[in-house]
DNA sequence: AATTGACCAAAAATACGAAAATGGTCAATC
DNA sequence: GATTGACCATTTTCGTATTTTTGGTCAATT
């Protein structure tokens, strides 16, 4: 038997798959609240207006996101590698529709919701070059491509792999998660330092900065 | 002094001019034949139809796209390697904007065309995954990632830095060269077989594909 | 006290005829 | 013989009146 999930709960679910396939313009409330089981007037009394509903749908696409990455990590037998935080990285953004929409800029699900809140797009920025600096000093990657290069490198990488794979050739016969592990035996070999290797220290960074992003990703949405 | 162009020439260079700009839809003939100092029947005794013109046009950029390729590829001091093939075509890519938009899709400037005539994407599909097998074969690339994936690999990470250059948050500060240098500086490492290295093979056959995608893209466009 | 759904003003979609623009032709012109 | 631009049938755009849908409210109901 199914646990009765509280109405707020419903409500969330119902935006994540009305928001997800017919975009922020093309869903009416009245559809989420049928969808979710709740009167129109309960939709208000839980949020504030359409925008409140939709920031939290979005919101908490970012939570599942941040903890599919997470738990596609930590199940990943092999190392604690950057290229494998990465590539879990893209498997789960890829996977949580909402969150790929909005790395991708898809205006049919964000509708006119980006002209009005384009500080939501913050949230997309992941890649943050002085991770890529302390990752130098640590040893745990190669110091001739400059942090912010490196940074720039993997954002356009994570965003070909993201949106060119529903926008190219449909008959691409590999599918996404043989990609990836591809990418990152590239990335583990061309992003190395040659000279001196510290595990240990990209490890302890690699785990923090997931852990601190997905507290972050977590956290409750601003007010 | 200028060379006075032919019609022909003038027609192809007006309507690359305004095809690029407004795209296929809303770049009317007699807007071309007025920048391109012709009359209207002008371009009818040149092109068979608007489609015929538009169709030489991007066959065209094709070509001024391939030329410009290999001419920064030669002019490049540095190593004859696929990482920098691949390099100066995503920067050649970048600069010849209607081959940009057909990567990108971008349905401004292909407008309807591109549903009537969805063999014109064909053309894009430049890393074909036998090359890449007969340059694992000859020692020159890594063979513990399967061709047809890393074909897919370097499709992906090329529309990502074609598409994602103009999509991604404005201030990034980092121009696209660079990036590109930083990424020859990864494929490079990240592709290269650790154990046995041919040089001159490699070489061989970047130059003979190089020379191949060049010629193909010259030649007379389809009837 | 919690929830509902009829209700309202505003916005968006639709319908549709008028007007402008467009692709393409060809008799007149150079 | 090469080139032009007025001309035509068709398509697209525009203006607008009408209808439908939507976000949000609140008296009535449970």
């Amino acid at each position: 038997m199914t646990e009765p999930s509280s109405r707020r709960q419903r409500l969330l679910s119902a935006g994540n798959r009305l928001f997800s396939k017919w975009g922020y313009d093309k869903t009416s409330v009245d559809e989420i609240a049928a969808e979710a089981g709740v009167s129109k007037g309960g939709v208000y009394l839980e949020f504030a207006d359409k925008d409140a509903l939709f920031k939290a749908v979005v919101h908490d696409a970012f939570a599942t996101y941040a903890d599919d990455w997470l738990r596609r990590f930590t199940a990943d037998p092999g190392d604690w590698s950057f290229a494998r935080m990465f590539q879990h990285s893209l498997a789960a953004m890829n996977a949580t529709p909402l969150v790929k929409a909005l790395l991708t800029r898809d205006t049919r699900i964000y509708g006119t919701f980006l002209r009005r809140e384009p500080e939501l797009l913050a949230m997309t920025q992941s890649a943050r070059s002085d991770f890529f600096g302390q990752m130098q000093a640590a040893g745990a990657m190669r110091r001739d491509i400059p942090a912010p290069v490196l940074a720039q490198l993997m954002t356009l990488i994570g965003y070909g792999f993201v949106a060119g794979m529903e926008t190219l050739p449909t008959g691409s016969s590999v599918p996404l998660e043989e990609s990836l592990r591809g990418l990152a035996l590239l990335l583990d070999r061309g992003l190395a330092d040659p000279e001196r290797s510290n595990p240990v220290a990209a490890r302890a960074l690699i785990e923090g900065m997931t852990i601190q992003v997905r507290d972050a990703l977590r956290s409750a949405p601003p007010p």
